[in-house]
RNA sequence: GGAGGGGUGGCUGAGCGGUUGAAAGCGGCGGUCUUGAAAACCGUUGACCCUUUACGGGGUCCGUGGGUUCGAAUCCUACCCCCUCCGCCA
């Protein structure tokens, strides 16, 4: 959620960063603004016969303390600006018409960002060369007998992927490799956070209102029962500490988290409909940075690297990106992607999204800060794929396959499959 | 699922429908004392919104929403959440 008060201030500002996005947002802007202006108006109106009733029940209040009665012209007089109160009911109703508004809002694409495309700022690992054909994961999957489509579908339709033997047990490594890592080598707090969460909770990371679509929910047996299935960890790690102020030193907070993910993928028919990279259901490892503002920026970075490790270690050739002012997501002010190369689709495939996100999320959550001059604030959100497994595991099959057709084990996972060296047909 | 109990400030915990934004204790902060520290004592100690250049002024908040009333933390109501006991269960 933007600033209204930044809004209020330097409008014209706000108009541009967010036309950055490609779409023009003076109108919406103004409308706002309008909204805010009516509120402000009625709001001060109520609070003055607020202030009056509030002075005059006081005076009342003595006289029955004195034993005297009040004048019963007064209390009629009491009575209608009592009623006529209730009657304003103006206030609340553009408050919420105004909040709605902003919820809709996404967040200002960082000062510094002023391009509309993707840019790769850097290509790490060497080229990868084979003898042969490769094969695409979704083949290798098949023809090993680890991946079963067919079996998913039979349970649960397209877009979901069934592991089996070795590679249900490969996936549980990429897992366990990834957790280890950024709890050992960069310090986090593992959580293991439930999948299903409440309305707000899906509001405050900025999946809500306005994607609906592309969240599962449960029916509930009405509004306040339904539940939501997080589309990413983000979500419950983000929110651990909504409506809290921590302490300054309790900062920065760094949690990762293994989780499903399910997303509706509404509008991505006939997209990537084969393998593992586009399912309804998939597994994630992600990173949350919880920061002070001033802090974020060298956070992100250093997120950056914490994501780009897991590559490394695994051997896998990717390249950075830096999304344009077009491509960012709905709460991010800057992102990095990382995208790994494909020899058997021969692309490239995003598996980790690094966002700062600024105070857009902490403003939706409440979460917020003391600092020594006892002032709050608003925290700073950022988060990481670190990173989406089930991609991963598609990489490692991709660009370790042999000409024989088995797959090489990656070393640094080899600990983590019980020391096996290849995954053979079986 | 059945039966009860409860949600008040960072925490514990009071609170007749009217000087209660809220007693008291703990914690925190500042000070006195001390070479330093502890103890003791004194003082202080919530968040948010509107308005104001500022000083200040006003308002809201006692789980959440609605209601009663001139006036609600206190009464009514719906919902949410938590706890205890019983039953069932991974």
């Amino acid at each position: 959620m933007l600033d209204i008060n930044r809004i209020r201030k330097e409008p014209e500002k706000v108009i541009e960063l967010l036309s950055r996005r490609g779409r023009d947002f003076a109108v919406k802007l103004e409308e706002i603004r309008e909204i805010d202006r009516k509120w402000r108006e009625s709001l001060l109106k109520a609070e003055e016969l607020r202030r009056e009733i509030n002075e005059e029940s006081k005076e009342i209040g003595r006289l029955k303390r004195e034993g005297r009665e009040a004048d019963p012209g007064k209390l009629e007089e009491m009575k209608e600006k009592s009623a006529r109160l209730k009657e304003l009911q103006d206030e609340k109703k553009f408050k919420k018409e105004l909040d709605d508004l902003l919820l809709l809002l996404p967040n200002l694409p960082d000062e510094g960002l002023d391009h509309p495309e993707d840019r790769v700022i850097r290509e790490e690992g060497g080229p990868v060369e084979f003898g042969f054909e490769p094969r695409t994961h979704w083949e290798l999957g098949d023809m090993l007998k680890i991946i079963s489509f067919k079996r998913a579908a039979l349970l649960s339709g397209s877009r979901f992927a069934l592991l089996e033997a070795e590679g249900a047990e490969l996936e549980r490594a990429l897992i366990n490799f990834m957790l280890d890592i950024h709890k050992e080598k960069h310090g986090y707090r593992e959580i293991m956070p439930p999948y299903m969460v409440k309305y707000e909770v899906m509001e405050g990371t900025g999946q809500l209102p306005k994607f609906s679509e592309e969240m599962y929910s449960t029916t509930g047996d009405d509004e306040n029962s339904r539940m939501y299935l997080i589309p990413t960890a983000e979500v419950p790690l983000a929110n651990m500490h909504r409506g809290e102020i921590l302490e300054k030193n309790d900062l920065p907070k760094k949690y990762v988290a293994y989780t499903p993910c399910f997303r509706k993928e509404a509008g991505s028919y006939g997209k990537d409909t084969s393998g593992l990279i586009r399912n309804h259901q998939f597994n994630k490892v992600e990173l949350v940075n919880i920061v002070l503002p001033e802090e974020s920026p060298g956070f992100h970075e250093r997120l950056l690297g914490e994501s780009e490790e897991i590559l490394k270690q695994l051997g896998l050739k990717y390249r950075v990106v830096e999304l344009g002012t077009g491509e960012l997501g709905f709460s991010s002010s800057k992102t990095y992607d990382l995208e790994v190369w494909m020899p058997g689709e021969k692309m490239w495939r995003e598996v980790s999204s690094c966002s700062n996100c600024g105070d857009f999320q902490a403003r939706r959550m409440n979460t917020r800060f003391r600092n020594e001059d006892k002032k709050t604030g608003f925290v700073h959100t950022l988060n990481s794929s670190g990173l989406a497994v089930g991609r991963i595991f598609a990489a490692v099959l991709e660009n370790y396959q042999t000409e024989e057709l088995s797959i090489r084990v990656p070393e640094a996972l080899c600990g983590y499959m019980k020391g096996k060296k290849t995954i053979e047909r079986n």
